[in-house]
DNA sequence: CTATTATGTAGCTCTTAGAGCTATAGAAAT
DNA sequence: ATTTCTATAGCTCTAAGAGCTACATAATAG
């Protein structure tokens, strides 16, 4: 691997999580080992725009008031990230980035 | 189901999620009543104390570094969440809730 | 047709989470 | 002994998100 993954199999991600903490339990691996490797696995959070942020929400099928409940945000949050009144970033653009990965059923 | 279930099966909510929208999309479930079965299925962001940020944080093995960037924040804010400093709410308080209820890989 | 309900926008104010920085001390690993 | 990572601590500052009211539209119900 040179720098980062584009598109993170999230699922063999998840696989290898789960063995190299194993061998991490069984002593095989040590601390540091398993820090970098943590790092390596998270995903880039990528910016979204305005119109991605709508084109998101209409492909889940769902009303700002409801899509907002999903992320734990005030319906107005997500009105203003679509007319690019507000910027969502941190968590909020974490769970965003969760959505269009794997849809809303993954953070429901 | 009388009130809001404790610990919903993501799973089953997942595939139940599935199934309306699928019956949505060919007309035998109006927009109304979909609206309303996505509100319902919402689950309950609960607020974490300190202490259960931390133990959470340690049950998943892995730094306050290392946790703030699954979170995508910055490690003083998980230092402070565990610390009392600052409460985590909205998107935050979500993504924790996720981990608690699925483990770190859920948000990888 | 009218009444109702839900959506999305708009315009506000305000709180505070989180960003971003530096410095420190202890633990752990080399 | 020295590097490396962790966790605290003490700052300042920006802007996200909360919380509210009001309004236009569209769809639905009655």
């Amino acid at each position: 691997m040179t720098t980062n993954a584009r598109k993170p199999e999230s699922d063999i991600l998840a696989a290898m999580h789960e063995t190299v903490s194993g061998l991490h339990r069984i002593g095989l691996v040590d601390q540091a080992t398993m820090r970098s490797f943590d790092v390596m696995c998270l995903t880039t959070v990528e910016s979204l725009s305005p119109a991605e942020i709508r084109a998101l929400r209409e492909r889940e099928q769902v009303s700002q008031p409801v899509f907002a409940r999903y992320l734990n945000v005030r319906k107005d949050a997500v009105s203003k990230w679509e007319r690019g009144e507000k910027r969502p970033d941190g968590p909020s653009l974490k769970l965003l980035n969760l959505v269009r990965a794997k849809g809303l059923k993954a953070i429901a």
